[in-house]
DNA sequence: TGTACATCAGTGAACGCGCGTTCACTGATGTAC
DNA sequence: TGTACATCAGTGAACGCGCGTTCACTGATGTAC
C-alpha cells in the first residue's frame, strides 16, 4: 500500500501508520490499541514510542494517512475522465456494495462520520482538512459541467454520499443494497448526470 | 424527560436509561461507563446489575430509549402539519444549528451513524428498527404530496440529513453553518418543497 | 394503631483484566581506522 | 579487507489506572397480625 521509500525507521513508521489507518476505520477511535496495532505491524508494543509521542499523536498521523487513500480514490475517478463520466463513476463506486463491505480501506469520512466530533484536537483538524479535500474536486467537476451553485451542490452531495454509506453499513444486506441504490439514483439525477428522459 | 410512571424500581431503571440514552449519543458506545452512568443517575455502580444483565443489555435498552426521542421529534413535525409544511419544518429543525449543538438529545441516527456497525447484536437490531421508523413517516409524507418514487426519495433524503448533521458536527462553526444551509436548500428543492421560481 | 418481620433496591469493597506508558536492555547496522 | 566501537530501533517486564463485574451487606418499605 505504501511503506516503501526512506530509511528503515521511516518504513517502519509507515507500516505502523498503514495498519493504524485501516484499524481506525474498521474499529473506530477507541478500538485501536497500541499493543494490538504494533502486533499488526509485526513489532512489540514498547517500540511504539520511538515513532510517536503518544496515542493521540498516532491518531492524528493515522487520520492524515487515511486521507491519502481518500485522495487516491477521488483522483482515480475525477482525474482522467471527463467531469461528467468521472462524477458518475465516483458515485457508482462510492455507493457500491464493495465499498460498503471494505470499511478498512474505504472512505475515512463515512467510516468516522459520527466519531470525528470527539477526536483529539490534532486529529480533528486533519479530518476537517480531509473533508475539504474530498469536497473540492467534486465542486470543480460540478462547476465544469455547468451545474448551478456548484459549492452548495457539492456539499449536499457529499452529505448524502457519506450518510448513505455509513447507514448502509448498519443495515441487513438486502435493505442496505436498496438504500445504496436509492442514493445512487437520486444523486445522478439531481446532479444532472442522467440522460434526461 | 421520562422516568415518571411505575414502581420505584421501574422509575429508577427509566432514570438510568434516560442518562444512558443521552451519554450514548454524546460520548459514543465506548464512552459510556457503568460507574459514570450510575453516578449520573444518582446511584452507585454496584446497583447497576439489579437493572441490567450486563453492559450490552444496557446499550440495547438505551438504543431503544433514544428512539423514543426520535419518534417524538418526527411526530412533532409530521404529526399535525400538512405533509408539505411538516417536511419543511422537519428539514429546517433537523439541519439547524440548535440540533447540531445538542447531540445528547438530538437524532440518534446521526449521533451514531458510523458506530452502529460495531454495536452488539441486540443494540444493532434496535438501531435498524429505529432507522426504519424514522424513514417511514417521511416516505408517507412524500407519497401524500405526490412525489414520484417516495420510498427512494425518502431513503435518499434521510441519507443526506444524517450525513449533513454528522459532518456539520465535525466542522468549525462557520463552515458548519453553510454546510447545513446547503443541505437545507438542496433538500427543500429536490423534494419539491420550494415555491417554484 | 402498633410491633415483628420479609423483601429487595441500592451500597461499596474487591476481583481480574487490558489499557497507555516507561525504561533498562539487546543486538543489528554502519562508520572509523 | 578486517576489527572496534557508537548508534539507536526494537524488546519485554513492569507501572498505575479505570474498566466491567461480583458479592456480602444495609436499611427503607410494605405486609401480617
Amino acid at each position: 500500500m505504501m511503506a516503501e521509500a526512506g530509511t528503515h525507521k521511516e518504513r517502519t513508521r509507515a507500516r505502523i501508520l498503514d495498519e493504524a489507518a485501516k484499524a481506525l476505520r474498521e474499529h473506530g477511535h477507541e478500538g485501536v490499541g497500541v499493543a494490538a496495532l504494533m502486533k499488526l505491524a509485526g513489532l512489540t508494543h514498547g517500540g511504539f514510542y520511538a515513532h510517536f509521542k503518544d496515542r493521540d499523536d498516532l491518531v492524528a498521523a493515522a487520520v492524515e494517512r487515511m486521507f491519502v487513500d481518500s485522495k487516491a480514490m477521488v483522483s482515480r475517478y475525477l482525474g482522467d475522465n471527463s467531469p461528467r463520466d468521472g462524477l458518475v463513476a465516483l458515485i457508482e463506486y462510492y455507493l457500491s456494495g464493495g465499498h460498503r463491505d471494505r470499511i478498512a480501506t474505504g472512505c475515512p469520512i463515512a467510516a468516522l462520520s459520527s466519531e470525528a466530533v470527539r477526536f483529539p484536537a490534532a486529529a480533528k483538524e486533519r479530518f476537517e482538512e480531509g473533508l475539504n479535500r474530498f469536497r473540492q474536486p467534486i465542486t470543480e467537476a460540478l462547476r465544469k459541467i455547468g451545474a448551478p451553485n456548484p459549492e452548495e451542490l457539492a456539499s449536499s452531495a457529499v452529505a448524502e454520499m457519506v450518510g448513505a454509506l455509513a447507514l448502509a453499513r448498519s443495515m441487513p444486506r438486502h435493505a442496505s443494497n436498496s438504500f445504496l441504490a436509492a442514493s445512487r439514483e437520486q444523486l445522478k439525477r439531481r446532479l444532472g448526470l442522467k440522460p434526461e428522459a
